[in-house]
DNA sequence: GGCATCATATTGTCGGACAATCAGACACGC
DNA sequence: GCGTGTCTGATTGTCCGACAATATGATGCC
């Protein structure tokens, strides 16, 4: 019958404010925020209260600061931050492990072909050092994963689509822990994940869409093995590390 | 050779201590935060800092206050938090609408597989009531676009996998407004998108994955050619509104 | 032009204050 | 019993003022 009277209390209202503009890109990118003080003056609300409403934007990714400095600067969600939000939902969702390769396995052969529909001659040549960095670094598992992760970003940066970017992220992040253990306990991984990546460049390269989806489908099934073959059980949930900077 | 000294200001070592017990589920979802004063206390902070370190987790949707209350709840990330975190960068990042269309286009199909296998009888009731619904309304053009997010939702719901839930929110976000436009100006829109979903509710009653996913590819492949007979611009970019309760 | 020096502005944090209001207890009337 | 007033205490939202640490920008010097 009637709608719950709406309030919401000032920090909420500022934060608001600040936000939209920054949407609007009234606020561009890179440009520094008012200081606390004028932005209180403005606003007609006291410091502490600006202050609660920049927490918010902060966190939110939209304001950032420089190494060291002082000031708040407008910034996008890096991808970092957004995976960072993402992932740690995917966390308290009690996400498994299956589900999140069943994502991988959904997403990443759309990703492989338009990495090969529309691959500029720079990304290729990254894409390219990333398969080589991977195939180089024998022995150190930690490097050997996240040169995985690496190889899954240039191709989504291949791809030249910023959704794709955006969704790796949060992704390899939840399946780095997994993957690491495979590497150990499967000794043929190593050759198996080198061989889909040589296949998925050599595709991306010749532009063959079709080709790049198809391997890069047998690439994820094989992580699924994988895991079978390492006894990693799927319905184990993924977890979440606690930003390490919280060192108290 | 050195790494930055590290430092952290108070308002963040606190709240990333309180994050790290959520996220441990030291903190269980549901239970109520002690009070702003206690927590200084414990923290030896003044409660200014708390408060600082409060609203960042309340807008990484951590924390949450029930409808008109006062006290904090330990709560996960809804959808909306998510999706509306993840749908502001996108637009940041000057996702174009043909971005999205492709990203919607990869995981849809995987989507529909996965439901196909794994639905429940309930969740394939949900279904078919969410393109049962999409078929009643004729003619609100805001109503239909509702019901077609509705029934991508019930899709994901249906395959059981939180990443694929969380994935949605985010991309429907994004191409409601033109998805209006298409509904709008597209006359034949409409009874092909009903085919479809009639089509896809039948291959996930018969557990049918092959069939699914198939024609989920030929109802995503109906939009972009939806966007092209509306004249709808692929390269537009995507725009998030800002949240309405900032009515100042 | 590059570099040391210094004054100023700005942030991080604190303490205390007060109004609004939410939660729970309690009594009252039907 | 249930719904309705009334009261009290606790808690949040907001403000004010203060101060140390330090980043920023101007200044002068070579």
């Amino acid at each position: 019958m009637f709608q719950p009277v709406a309030y919401a209390p000032a920090y909420l209202r500022v934060s608001e404010a600040i936000r939209a503009r920054i949407l609007r890109r009234e606020l561009a990118e890179g440009e520094a925020l008012p200081t606390e003080t004028e932005l209180a003056r403005q606003f007609e609300v006291n410091r502490s209260t600006v202050r609660e409403a920049l927490r918010k934007l902060e966190s939110a990714g939209l304001l950032g600061r420089r190494r060291g400095g002082k000031r708040l600067y407008v910034t996008r969600p890096t991808r970092e931050a957004v995976g960072g939000g993402l992932s740690q939902a995917l966390a308290l969702h009690r996400a498994r492990v299956i589900d999140v390769w069943e994502a991988l396995q959904a997403v990443q052969p759309g990703i492989a072909a338009a990495a090969a529909t529309r691959r500029s001659k720079a990304a290729l040549a990254k894409l390219t050092a990333a398969a080589g960095r991977y195939a180089a670094c024998k022995g150190e598992r930690q490097a050997a994963v996240t040169e995985v992760a690496a190889f899954f970003d240039a191709l989504a940066e291949a791809a030249a689509n910023p959704v794709f970017m955006l969704l790796n992220e949060p992704m390899l992040r939840l399946l780095k822990p997994s993957l690491a253990e495979i590497i150990d306990r499967v000794p043929q991984a190593r050759a198996r994940i080198e061989a889909a990546q040589r296949e998925i460049v050599a595709a991306v390269a010749a532009r063959d869409a079709k080709a790049a989806a198809e391997w890069m489908t047998r690439h994820t099934r094989d992580f699924r093995r994988g895991y079978e073959v390492a006894g990693i059980d799927l319905a184990t949930e993924v977890a979440e590390a606690p930003v390490a900077s919280a060192v108290s």
